[in-house]
RNA sequence: CGGGGUGUGGCGCAGUUGGCUAGCGCGCGUCGUUUGGGACGAUGAGGUCGGAGGUUCGAGUCCUCUCACCCCGACCA
């Protein structure tokens, strides 16, 4: 991609009003654009991390036989009067009147909906346990959207919920799903740790949160660095300072950003929507549930919160938008042709590339380019004849053939 | 939803106790000189001051209402 052509430009100022880290570095860079609080455009650049950051919660899901399917966001009253949540989510559920004087509402999360589904899916115990997910985009009418991309009124949600006939056998999901999240936030880069939460409205279960520690948090988590035993503040019978019980070893308070979020459902949705299978002796029984839920955006805005520096954004390898970012610093049109061609051949090397050949001063290219955060900064100039490859990491540069970036590129991405 | 704050060219801001053609920086256009960490000079375009109403000879400046946004709190599958 040239960037001279490409559809988002850096800017020096933001508004004061985006505090939020990420929603500044990601806005001075042009990954994002506020429409309203809490809303968010996605640009070109800002599209290419969030794809990256949806495909591997997808194989992640896929590897666990998570099947992938598409519900709507636009719902009728009577489907979530059938819960109760119509009148207990209405400060946060978007409900209206629409043209033809029906109640409606937007999708918060969908328990109803899958359930509703599921009714004509699943009959027997033959059909069970199933798994389906869907990466959607979720509607909340938060009282106070902040944080940029940590807390939104309208984002993007991976949902997954599954069906079981027994308590074992969703117990044993719920952990697989768990390991699953713990893989996802380990190849976005990400160091997350599960935590014991209350269930909230879903669940008299506890369920488990996952947590990236940083400064941007909203939650306090209770933790033990020894034993990684870790329970969110709102239960935890432990303060900061007193003995693990696990270990005790002395725990710890951390500001932690929740980063997904699973529940064991049992059947409070299936019996109020009446899902039920039929088993081997022809007894029906309600289905178990589980729901299992991430939301992306919010990873995206909590990988920039973990990973920058005064510079800008320093990108994961499994996030950056591009995977390396080539700069012309080309004085003469020799030099100028000659970084063409290197943009060309690692093109057909399979990289995707970043070019900057835009006719600019060539501070403002270095300064673009740490911006930006893309992983492995590539120079062509007059001063050299070999590339000089840059981390965007640590500045750590060396000088190479371009053999030596293909060969780095693909030890880093592999 | 309670408390606090902010709305002025695309972006960031200034605008004294109401007073004349509403300024500055960045960005943008043109010309030229530049180029290893956000270059410089010249020149040009661009706003009716969030919206509505009111007070006044006169309102970006005062009053009322309203909308939006931000921060703290409460809330948060």
């Amino acid at each position: 991609m040239k960037q001279s052509k490409l559809f988002g430009k850096t800017r020096k100022e933001v508004s004061k009003d985006e505090k939020s880290i990420n929603a500044e570095l990601l806005t001075k860079a042009g990954y994002i654009e506020k429409h309203m609080a809490g809303v968010y455009n996605y640009l070109p650049l800002g599209l290419r991390v969030f794809r990256k950051v949806e495909n591997v919660i997808r194989e992640e899901m896929d590897a666990i036989d998570g099947q992938e399917m598409l519900m709507t966001a636009l719902q009728p009253k009577e489907l979530w009067q059938k819960t109760g949540r119509w009148d207990e989510m209405a400060d946060i559920m978007y409900q209206f009147k629409d043209g033809h004087g029906s109640e409606v509402g937007l999708a918060t999360t969908h328990e109803e909906v899958v359930t509703e589904i599921a009714r004509q899916q699943i009959n027997s115990y033959k059909d069970l346990p199933m798994f389906v997910y869907q990466i959607q985009d979720k509607f909340r009418n938060e009282k106070r959207a902040k944080s940029g991309l940590l807390r939104g009124r309208e984002f993007s949600m991976k949902d997954l919920y599954s069906f079981h006939t027994n308590q074992e056998d969703l117990d044993k999901f719920y952990m697989v799903c768990h390991d699953a999240y713990l893989k996802i936030y380990k190849r976005l880069g990400l160091e997350a740790f599960s935590v014991e939460a209350s269930g909230g409205s879903m669940s008299k279960e506890f369920s488990h949160e996952f947590m990236v520690i940083t400064e941007a948090g909203e939650d306090i988590t209770i933790l033990c660095k020894k034993c990684a035993w870790a329970q969110n503040k709102e239960i935890a019978q432990v303060k900061n300072g007193e003995k693990c019980p696990k270990c005790g070893e002395k725990v710890i308070e951390e500001k932690t950003v929740e980063a997904g979020n699973i529940f064991r459902l049992g059947t409070k949705y299936s019996s109020a929507l009446g899902l039920q299978y039929t088993d081997k002796e022809g007894k029906k029984n309600d289905v178990l549930m589980g729901s299992y839920g991430i939301g992306l955006g919010r990873v995206m805005g909590t990988v920039v919160e973990a990973s920058h520096d005064k510079d800008g954004i320093v990108w994961t390898a499994a996030t950056s938008p591009y995977h390396i970012h080539l700069l012309n610093l080309a004085k003469t049109d020799k030099t100028s042709k000659r970084a063409d061609e290197i943009y060309q051949k690692l093109t057909d090397l399979g990289w995707d590339v970043l070019y900057d050949e835009r006719d600019i001063s060539f501070g403002k290219k270095f300064k673009d380019a740490d911006l930006l955060g893309i992983c492995w900064q590539l120079i062509v100039s007059d001063k050299n004849e070999d590339l000089e490859l840059v981390a965007r990491a640590d500045h750590k540069k060396e000088m190479a053939s371009l053999d030596n970036v293909d060969k780095k590129l693909k030890e880093f991405y592999k």
